[in-house]
DNA sequence: ATGACTGGCCCTGCCAGA
C-alpha cells in the first residue's frame, strides 16, 4: 500500500500535475494540503474519474485539505478535537478500508506560524498540542496509523540545505522542534528517517532566491507511522523531479510504502 | 553582495506562504 503526501499549493493551479501524477504513480491514497479553494471549485469528478474517492475541507482562497483514496473512505473526522471556533481547514482523517485490513490516515496542513510575535506562532503551537492530544487518542486504538502531512517543521539541522538561515523561524524554532519530538515520543515513527539518515532529503524549496536551482531545500513534509503501520514500512520515495517541472508546487510529494 | 516567487482575492496592490 503506498501512501503520498502533497502540499499542491492551490488544487486548481496544479490539477493537471496532480492527475498526471495519479496516472503515473497511481497510489492508494493520497494526502493534499493547501488546496486554497471552497469545494465548489474543487475537481472532484475530476480525481473521481481517475479511480479515487474524495474527502475534502475546503475554505476560501488558504488551506484546504484532502484524502483521496482507491479504497472506500470511512469515518471521516473534519477538524481536530478541541478546535471549536477555529475555521481554518487544516485536518482531515479517514478509515481506507483494503481488501487486507484498515489504516487510518490523516492529512495534516501544520499552520506555519511566522512572523513571530504575532498571534500566529502561539496558533501553531496550540495546534501542535490538539495534534497531540488527537495522536494519543489515536495511538490507544492499536491500529495501523498514518499522520501524513505538510507539517511545518523542519526536525533537525541535517533537514535543511542552510541550517543557520532557519534560525530563529517558526519552523526551526527549539520551541517547534520540541513540540515535534513531543509527537514522535507518543510512539510514532518519521518514516522517511526510518528508511535514510542522510542529510539532503529535502521536500520544500522556495520559488524565491533560485532555491531549486541551488538545492536549498528543507525537509517539512512527513509521514508519522504508529508502530502497526511502522511494522509494515516498506520505504519512502521523494519525488523531486516534480519540483523541475513548469509550474510546480514548492512542495513535492513523498511516498511511504507498507507492505500489504 | 543582494535579491531574486507564486497564488488568491475585496481585481489590484496586498496578504500569505516558508
Amino acid at each position: 500500500m503506498r501512501i503520498t503526501t502533497w502540499n499542491v499549493n492551490s488544487i486548481r493551479q496544479r490539477q493537471a500535475h496532480l492527475l498526471d501524477f495519479l496516472k503515473e504513480h497511481a497510489p492508494d491514497v493520497v494526502c493534499l494540503q493547501e488546496l486554497k479553494t471552497t469545494l465548489d471549485a474543487f475537481p472532484k469528478s475530476e480525481i473521481e474519474d481517475a479511480g479515487y474517492n474524495v474527502a475534502a475541507v475546503g475554505q476560501k482562497g488558504f488551506n484546504g485539505v484532502a484524502l483521496l483514496s482507491k479504497h472506500p473512505i470511512e469515518d471521516v473526522r473534519e477538524g481536530l478535537p478541541g478546535n471549536d471556533g477555529d475555521v481554518q481547514a487544516r485536518y482531515v482523517e479517514g478509515v481506507i478500508a483494503t481488501g487486507s485490513g484498515v489504516v487510518r490516515v490523516a492529512s495534516i496542513y501544520l499552520p506555519n506560524g511566522n512572523p513571530l510575535g504575532s498571534e500566529k506562532y502561539p496558533y501553531k503551537l496550540a495546534f501542535m498540542e490538539r495534534l497531540i492530544a488527537h495522536a494519543r487518542d489515536l495511538m490507544r486504538l492499536e491500529e495501523p496509523l498514518v499522520l501524513a502531512g505538510d507539517y511545518n517543521v523542519i526536525p533537525e539541522p541535517r533537514d535543511a540545505a542552510d541550517p543557520a538561515a532557519w534560525e530563529g523561524d517558526a519552523l526551526f524554532l527549539p520551541q517547534t522542534r520540541a513540540k515535534f519530538r513531543e509527537l514522535l515520543a507518543l510512539g510514532l515513527t518519521d518514516a522517511l528517517r526510518a528508511c535514510d539518515e542522510a542529510a539532503g532529503r529535502y521536500t520544500f524549496w522556495d520559488y524565491q532566491a533560485g532555491a531549486w536551482q541551488r538545492d536549498k531545500g528543507i525537509r517539512i513534509d512527513h509521514h508519522l507511522l504508529s508502530p502497526q503501520a511502522a511494522d509494515r514500512l516498506e520505504g519512502v520515495t521523494i519525488h523531486k523531479q516534480e519540483r523541475a517541472k513548469e509550474k510546480p508546487s514548492d512542495h513535492v510529494p513523498v511516498t511511504v510504502r507498507l507492505k500489504a
